[in-house]
DNA sequence: ATTGTTTGGTAACCTGGGTTAGTAACTCGG
DNA sequence: CCGAGTTACTAACCCAGGTTACCAAACAAT
């Protein structure tokens, strides 16, 4: 507990100035020193153990190395609980790949935060995710600190990936599969970017094949899917709904993917844990965060950062797909039940 | 972008010294100053937009007022995600009740962690959670860094919930109700102290009632539970495992609780989810997230912590807990089936 | 020998707050 | 009207680094 040792102490122990000791351990180009200096003052701080203080470096050179992730910690929903984590994580991964910190700020499950609030967090720049809250980020802009939006969210500066092409491509997935009869179930909050995204992709897709679009509720779908003539795929707004889809099907006597074609989205840990595994729609949380750091670095550097492209997504087949029922005759995939 | 407001630009507005603005805004007590300066000094802020730099703050006062939370973020299993999420939720919680802020220092998948890198995160104290690396645990104590355990792990200064005594009453609990052949779904890693204190709290309890204990792997337990003379009760290590032998059951064609009643550990969004919600051992995370603050706290005033008791669990009577089908005819709870 | 240039190094000041030790001016009791 | 106490306020220094501007000595070129 003893008081922390200094850049002056290093330096008087090594016999040199602040100075030379500030910039032989800075390794300042363009500065000269002899190698019997430079080994002095190393000397010196390894055998006192000194170790730089980050605030008082943060204090003179404005920088701090630290994003704040602005992220709703409450909301108890099962899918929302591993999107807030999975995206800290990438996040955290993204930021210890170029030596930034990470603070957590979590907004408040009522009230809302303020600016002030914000930046005494003592972070060069945010990431907005899932605040729910354009109020909140308005200010934030206007305050002209550094930041992003971390999808869906208020549209300035926004990082994002491809929503709607993810789904499209899911949605021809199914089409070339043979299904005639699919269906969107679609995300609670109908108004999210994210929500209205997915479902342009799946209409874009239905509309070019010259196919009538359904877009249904999980609580619709999950009572549709125990009528007679249900539909023969579904194609899901995330891994959750598709999963509580399959569980359903499955105690209405429906095998996955044998009558039942259905596809999530965000490839996250429920996907791999649902029987069967789904196939969903990879959601690049990793690059997303990449590109979010981007755009801070862009914005620290006052340079405007460019209009980031959606970031694509990928399919990932697993089990929960195959040809509808009456194809299945063609290409048999099963043995017939009875 | 313009230059950041400081406090000597305030003192200049309001025509009076630095010391007078800083101790004015501050309200530092004994400090005498007519109203008039006072409201100067306070217009000259507001005028001017004057925020105070914590990190100057930070470096003048020695204290920054974060906590460092370590945890591994990666890990893909279900329950291990909403964990994450839950105790971050938790501290950042705590944190925010006393004023702190909070940084996430993500453990590495690979590799481990040096006190150099956590402290070059700025932070008054740490929390280490999950970090399954007891020689980091080590260094970081040894180093006499303010450090407290959240739940598992290294066992110097842990703040940790009552497992034990935990599973022991929900084991009580299915006694009560008439339950004679209660399994245990014991953890994974059966060696981590939260998995041996479960058990113990299990055996502890059919000890007592003198009948004989069986732990079972998940795995065993859901080959079990399609046999004939499968137990009547089990109690699981936590509420995925509860789930996931819910739905085995359901599949082999048995009705939670009417045919087996099974208690989880953690109540977590996942026993809520559950179909039938499953009674379970609540998890207080936000008791012993207060509770590792309270004891950093004590570090900080130099008081070594007292000892921390368990914090005393709860059992949450929900749906997937009744009598045991034999005694279900004395006190009937459904039809016979067939 | 004189001038210019490079090498090696440092004093002094900067970041933006917090604190200590004082000092004038006013008030009060005797 | 004189000393003691209080009120109102401030100069100077602290935190632990980073930076600027400059200087003396060594060396090179004329």
């Amino acid at each position: 507990m003893g008081k922390a040792v200094t850049i002056n102490d290093v330096a008087r122990e090594a016999g040199v100035s602040k100075t030379t000791a500030v910039f032989v351990l800075n390794d300042r180009p363009g500065f000269s020193a002899t190698d019997l200096t430079r080994a002095r003052v190393r000397e010196a701080a390894q055998k006192l153990g000194y170790r730089r203080s980050g605030l008082a470096r943060a204090l003179s050179t404005g920088r701090i190395y630290t994003v704040g992730v602005v992220l709703r910690m409450d909301g108890g929903r099962l899918h929302y609980s591993v999107y807030a984590k999975d995206v800290l994580a990438a996040m955290a991964r993204a930021c210890r790949a170029v030596g930034l910190r990470l603070t957590l700020i979590p907004f408040p499950a009522e009230g809302t935060l303020s600016v002030d609030d914000v930046v005494d967090h003592r972070v060069d720049g945010l990431i907005l995710v899932s605040h729910y809250n354009d109020e909140f980020a308005r200010q934030v802009y206007n305050a002209r600190f550094p930041t992003v939006s971390f999808g869906s969210g208020y549209a300035e500066r926004l990082v994002d990936i491809d929503q709607r092409g993810g789904v499209r491509e899911a949605t021809e997935y199914l089409l070339s599969l043979g299904h005639q009869r699919i269906v969107h179930i679609q995300g609670e909050s109908f108004t999210s970017r994210a929500a209205m995204e997915r479902r342009l992709g799946y209409q874009e897709a239905l509309a070019a094949a010259g196919l009538e679009a359904q877009c249904l509720t999980l609580a619709e779908a999950l009572d549709v899917v125990s009528k007679p003539d249900h539909p023969t795929a579904f194609i899901a707004y995330n891994d959750n709904a598709a999963w509580q889809l399959t569980v359903t099907a499955r105690e209405r006597g429906l095998y996955v993917p044998d009558d039942l074609s259905i596809i999530g989205f965000d490839n996250n840990v429920l996907a791999e844990t649902a029987v069967p595994p789904l196939t969903t729609v990879e959601n690049p949380l990793d690059a997303q965060a990449e590109g979010a750091l981007k755009v801070l670095q862009c914005l620290w550097q006052g340079k405007e950062p460019p209009q980031m492209a959606p970031i694509p997504t990928r399919l990932i087949h697993r089990q929960s797909t195959a040809a509808p029922p009456g194809l299945s005759l063609k290409f048999p995939q099963k043995e017939p039940k009875q």
